[in-house]
DNA sequence: CTGTTAGCGCCTTCAC
DNA sequence: GTGAAGGCGCTAACAG
């Protein structure tokens, strides 16, 4: 029994064979001894560290929460740790990534962050290390696992037309990010499938927070515009905020006005009336990302380009039938 | 120009006494050639890591959410990176430490985490190196740091009192946890500053959930005693419960009873009504949570216990004034 | 199948 | 002020 067969045992060295007493023996002397190997010493050796690092951009987003909390998941169940960075103030993208994996103190990197897509994926991909964009994808990039936005958005969209509304408006996110972009997509192809013309004054620009819904809310209902019967919302904060102008306004939801939003959470089912949503795994999504780096980590580089197609409408109270 | 005077002046030893040239020389030459030392060697020959572990119940949970992002923005600003661990289900409190740092990963935790206080504390203990409880305190802790749940939810019972209420109930959480009974507390204390008497029949005990929240709530209303004018509701999530029974027993909000919260969060302005709540500094209770730690990693051992007095009423609608 | 050995990259003491 | 050398704990390669 030497110093060799004892690394191969406690490493879980399958090529190697050893007597069973002998195995067993170390086993009970590492137990004993409350002996587990430096994983720093091991890191030095293999260049491995057995952790992942996530860069997100805001932890107090349920959305963001949510994700990780699959990605921490699943990396823990596979032996791996989690680093996170997020972007607090005055840290740029790329000063992120050096800080977890210039440094090499990751195996590679969950990324659900993307403001600048070009100069982050250069950065990103320089560093020479596996990566997984999480709830965002884009050109040559070799793993990402997004979700159905545009599937999802189509579907909020025959929702609401199977509830009877012809007149189905839609509160965006930014135009330049993906995620918006797509459920924009998704809502005209809803449309579409439902027969109904897409007008682009039922369309407006804002952002995913509560007030920039709560704007852009504002700004239909102020535009002059005959007002549609259901909006579709890009988000759930912004969701929030367009309920919040609408009963300023004196309009109820969803007796004058129907309300669907994209992603689910808790809050909706606390707003009044509770809010009628559509789901998407994003657990599930986080969990996949790690599983996928982890994959690639451990060698096994097929790329993963993934979107989850599952999209299910949560219904609650905020949208009214049409007879 | 030697190797050592290289390592001294990138790890910034200050006893160290180079010519201006020299040290110019040598950064200007890691800057070119983009070079960092390791930290797996640096932290296999020094025995630390700068990294600091975060154990938390849920990533969900905003409230951890705050106090995470506080504490992971501290930890960047002094260099350290964060590790954290949730607990997913099958993981044991210890499990969880043992994960982290028996392995020396970790030259610190901060544990947000504490629900067997004895058997948490203990192992913790045993593992030799600094942490500390935040939002939680427990006999014989070196650190923590919490807030003034009694003295923010007495104010909020002086608030309730100088609307005009003078019969207030409290819905409380869990009350064998360190939160709750601080709460509790500050509710006797509230009344007691006001003149008012503790009627124990005011008082439900129930669970810091949105469910649990409602169930009170309507345990409450169905006990059959005269109705109090106003509720002081133990967290967030459990007064959007509370709320929704209210209306969906057909009482109006703060019309029929005011409510106030404990803890603040983005979803008290989406509530309607958007909920009068008592908010606490809960980042920068993260952040001095990081601090002390890092202190402590580094040396300064002068034992932390800190309660952040901090809080602050912030007026929404829920709570009506009577005359 | 087992034992030995040479570093992984760094910091730190010590003699210069 | 500088340079050399030892070793942190481990693994992989190789010789037995």
């Amino acid at each position: 029994m030497s110093l060799g067969a004892v690394s191969r045992v406690l490493s879980g060295d399958k090529t190697f064979v050893v007597r069973d007493e002998t195995r067993k023996k170390i086993l009970a002397a590492a137990q004993r001894l409350n002996f587990s190997p430096s994983p720093l010493a091991r890191g030095l050796r293999t260049s491995r560290t057995f952790t992942i690092g996530a860069v997100i951009p805001d932890l107090d987003n349920p959305i963001h929460a949510q994700i990780l909390k699959g990605a921490e998941g699943a990396a823990a169940a596979r032996g791996y740790s989690m680093l996170i960075a997020h972007r607090f103030k005055g840290a740029t993208e790329s000063s992120l990534y050096e800080r977890l994996l210039l440094q090499t103190r990751v195996d590679g990197l969950i990324v659900a962050t993307m403001h600048d897509e070009h100069a982050g994926v250069a950065t990103l991909a320089e560093l020479g290390r596996p990566f997984v964009l999480v709830n965002r994808k884009a050109a040559d990039v070799q793993h990402f696992v997004v979700c159905d936005d545009q599937g999802g958005s189509k579907k909020a969209v025959e929702y609401l037309y199977s509830k009877g509304h012809r007149t189905i408006a839609h509160l965006a996110g930014e135009l330049h990010r993906y995620n918006a972009i797509c459920r924009l997509n998704g809502y005209k192809d809803g449309l579409a499938a439902c027969g109904l013309d897409y007008d682009p004054n039922l369309v407006v620009e804002g952002g995913y927070s509560q007030d920039e819904g709560s704007q852009a809310m504002l700004k239909m209902l102020t535009a002059g515009q005959p007002l549609p019967t259901a909006i579709f919302v890009g988000s759930l904060l912004s969701a929030a905020g367009a309920i919040k102008t609408l009963r300023a306004e004196g309009l109820s939801v969803p007796n004058d006005i129907s309300v669907i939003a994209f992603n689910d959470g808790s809050i909706a089912e606390v707003l009044s009336p509770p809010l009628t949503t559509v789901r998407v795994p994003l657990a599930q999504m986080g969990q996949i990302a790690s599983d996928t780096l982890i994959d690639a980590i451990e060698g096994r580089d097929t790329p993963v380009q993934m979107t989850i197609s599952e999209t299910t409408i949560i219904e609650r109270e905020s949208v009214a039938t049409i007879t």
